[in-house]
DNA sequence: CGGCCAAATATGTATATACATAATGAGCGA
DNA sequence: TCGCTCATTATGTATATACATATTTGGCCG
């Protein structure tokens, strides 16, 4: 976002504040083409005898923009504007129960199995973790309506999170036990398609081999490794959507 | 990022400037979870006391917060430690001769097909476009080394943007043209797994229903309807990778 | 001509101040 | 007790000012 929802102009009707205004002024001249990448956007006292304000006003908007990566801003020689960088997308991984029920599915979940055990050296690579050390493993299955709609595979590092140990995990699936108890991690996301392998397709109640989109994800917080999950998502079943605006 | 970026701290030995030593040590107790969701932080007064600085300097700090999502402000009550949003992932997406070389692998390119014709009824569905309106359709395909990589199928709407109508996109692939000549777009992504048509399996030298990642992207400039297009990745060959921040 | 230093300049950060605005809560009257 | 008003309070925005800092320009001197 990030970064990016910085140049939100106000939704509704309600006056927006002057350094708003010079934003959204100034992005809209950039968006629309009218000041290419590397033009010159008028100084800060010229902007600021335009709108008749303080410097410190035209400042706040264009600090604003170069944080969004709209334009850079170099001392003694003005500020200009970027050429768009490589496109970064916004995508808003929910949690399962939520898309299945946007859908206008019943939802619910079903633990499959539940083992407790010293790391072996995959559990280690999948987490990022350096010596041995207990982690507890979850396969369950998420359910849209009748069908099965997702099949979920994590461990959680037993190290950073003791408490999942005695935690059965029968009623409440981990993920939102994991965001209730560990806030602000930080994530890493990788996404593939792959043919599904048997014991997955059994479960999914598909053949092996249908083609499946698999998402994984790695989380940490404060430097400890957390979790790492392995949604796989059968066939066309389900896809990632995901926006990016740069400016607006 | 977007707003997720505002947030980072500055990376080598330099000093910090004091407003973001106020944003990263409050940060530092948000992620830590000393200051758990609901927690009042204290108040600008407060604060602007315990460093020995101005009020305006605390009040940068906050609402660059605020802007991050990590504290809600409510006037008269204080500044509050936001629950973590549903995830959202800051997804890179570079454009594929960069994806190629970033392999080690020489990368070329094919125009497979270019036909301009009066936008179809899947053409208007395609680009999100209301009138019919001609357009362009290329078919092409990337490689690394001597395999193709990804086969690409995409519309542009001659309306928005006459010029390809004169472009042979023989050399150039139509992706950087674009990015040349149409700044600053915003768009849409759509990623899913299915399986391989003939017609892309033969181009891509694979068996037909192969599991693929199917990348699509709408793109608009100005809310004209610009582009959209359609990437497919054979099977494993490629996964998409996505570093998910909120705070560091 | 080349290299170095100093002035000019635009941005970066911080301060003190002022008034606006939204939300809370206390007090008061029906 | 309910509902109203009004003072209080924390944040929101803007100003004028000051000095720091990076960078360019131009001129001076060898």
């Amino acid at each position: 976002m990030t970064d990016l929802d910085v140049m939100e102009k106000p939704g509704g009707e309600e006056a927006p504040s002057l350094h708003q205004r010079i934003l959204s002024d100034i992005s809209e001249r950039i968006v629309s083409g009218e000041w290419a990448p590397g033009h010159r956007i008028p100084f800060e006292y010229e902007l600021s005898a335009a709108y008749s304000c303080s410097r410190m006003t035209v400042n706040k908007a264009l600090s604003q923009l170069a944080k969004a990566g709209m334009i850079e801003r170099r001392r003694r020689s003005g500020s200009f504007v970027r050429r768009p960088k490589s496109q970064a997308a916004v995508l808003e991984i929910h949690d399962i129960k939520t898309e299945v029920l946007a859908l206008g599915l019943p939802y619910h979940y079903r633990l499959e199995s539940r083992r407790v055990r010293r790391g072996t050296a995959e559990d280690r690579e999948r987490l990022g973790l350096a010596g041995p050390s207990a982690v507890i493993e979850l396969i369950s299955v998420h359910f849209a309506g009748p069908r099965p709609f997702c099949h979920e595979n994590r461990v959680i590092s037993l190290k950073t999170v003791p408490e999942a140990e005695h935690e059965p995990f029968a009623e409440m699936a981990p993920g939102p036990w994991l965001v209730a108890r560990i806030p602000w991690s930080v994530a890493e996301h990788r996404i593939r398609a792959t043919g599904v392998e048997a014991g997955i397709a059994a479960i999914l109640d598909i053949d092996a081999g249908t083609p499946s989109l698999v998402v994984e994800r790695q989380t940490w917080s404060a430097d400890q490794p957390v979790t790492h999950v392995r949604f796989t998502y059968a066939g066309d079943s389900h896809s990632l959507v995901a926006r990016f605006t740069p400016s607006h």
